[in-house]
DNA sequence: TTGATATTCAAACGTATGTTTGATACAAAC
DNA sequence: GTTTGTATCAAACATACGTTTGAATATCAA
């Protein structure tokens, strides 16, 4: 193992390790002394590495959350490369799919979501990253791709609303997990998964379910 | 003033102070001294008329959050007392506008979520009364009055998982105001208010507008 | 007034935390 | 072999925090 391989892999380390519990607990609830525990390695190396604690978080979200969430919509992308013009519900079925059964593991997504939900309550430096980075264009992505599909004309604001509402569903079904699986009573395997996105899907398209002729004014 | 009055006085100050302080920042990001700061007596306060920072705490939930909780739903069940057998879209505006209309002021609002998604995300002792006698009762009563309101068989699930998205939609519109606002690139004031109210109910009732015949399988 | 009780206060205590320091180990360059 | 630059480490530092203490003050019944 070369000199720059060793540095690699503690700088790496710690960045694995410091995004784990950050997501898990927060930024002020971790202690460098349990990065550094975990990363096994010395409580000088963040300091050495990063200059700090406040860059390793920045650093967690510029070299962690930032590539995954590219790694998200890319997937969204080409599940929807093949078609040549997708109805909103194949749209919004693939936006769940992604969110909730795609390319990331349980624990990535878990990760993920709790990371940028602590940044949308409570934003930090980290959040310029999250909202112009990554979520402002994407969302501009999905107005233009839901817009084509809908061929009426539909009002910007209203479109935005629908769409924040999707994301609504989806980040909640994700971070508060707990909270569902108590309430379904069930668990949240693969097959629960399945049923959800299918559910946001027909929720996002249909409601509740009981078309009346016009929306109520 | 007597000595309760005095005692009510200072109790009660802190209780105010801290449950903004909580709110804004979290429990392990505040401090007693800024929270004794905030209501203007000794540090020592807090441990002599609450036993210490985490009984603060829980006193925060049971004290404030809890009754404002009952303010909430009791207004609810209010708006739709005079009404002989609800519309699903009846409910689901009522519901929307309890939460974003309702009795509460704009920070009392922003404080009663902000407390609820950190026990979400990161449950503490005080789920126990978020989840148990908050919203569970309140959730066993909105899937019966939904259920008698659709006349249609639904599935339990089903109905609980559009119950949970109903909630997703407006915890979001709350919590994540500062990302609403900057993406409409509006104001969030009281038209914008009722706006999301009618949006939430008639995506609830109605999705994206696109009534097709089936739900999609 | 007096005595008892409840409340407030300044100060201190012990601990935890982010950061710094100076020494040591190691690999590559000369 | 010596030098140079990088990485790691144990130890120490300075500060911030929750809590405790013991005295002082206020309240009220007898």
């Amino acid at each position: 193992m070369t000199q720059i391989d060793q540095d690699h892999a503690t700088k790496e380390r710690i960045l694995d390790e410091a995004e784990i519990l950050f997501a898990q607990r927060g930024y002020r609830d971790v202690t460098i002394r349990e990065i550094t525990a975990a990363a096994r390695c010395n409580q000088a190396a963040v300091n050495y590495h990063f200059g700090g604690k406040q860059n390793l978080y920045l650093e967690v979200f510029r070299a962690r959350w930032g590539p995954r969430a590219k790694r998200l919509r890319d997937y969204f992308e080409e599940s929807l490369a093949g078609i040549d013009s997708p109805s909103p519900a194949v749209i919004v079925h693939a936006l769940a799919s992604a969110f909730l059964e795609g390319p990331l593991t349980e624990e990535e997504k878990h990760r993920h979501h709790q990371l940028m939900t602590r940044e949308l309550a409570q934003p930090t430096e980290a959040f310029e990253l999250v909202a112009h980075e990554v979520h402002q264009p994407f969302l501009g992505d999905l107005v233009e791709k839901f817009r084509s599909s809908i061929q009426v004309p539909v009002d910007e604001e209203r479109l935005i609303l629908c769409i924040v509402s999707i994301m609504a569903m989806v980040l909640h079904f994700n971070f508060a997990r707990p909270m569902i699986t108590h309430l379904t009573g069930g668990v949240y395997d693969e097959d629960f998964k399945s049923r959800l996105v299918k559910h946001i899907t027909d929720f996002s398209i249909h409601g509740l379910g009981i078309c009346e002729k016009e929306p109520i004014e």
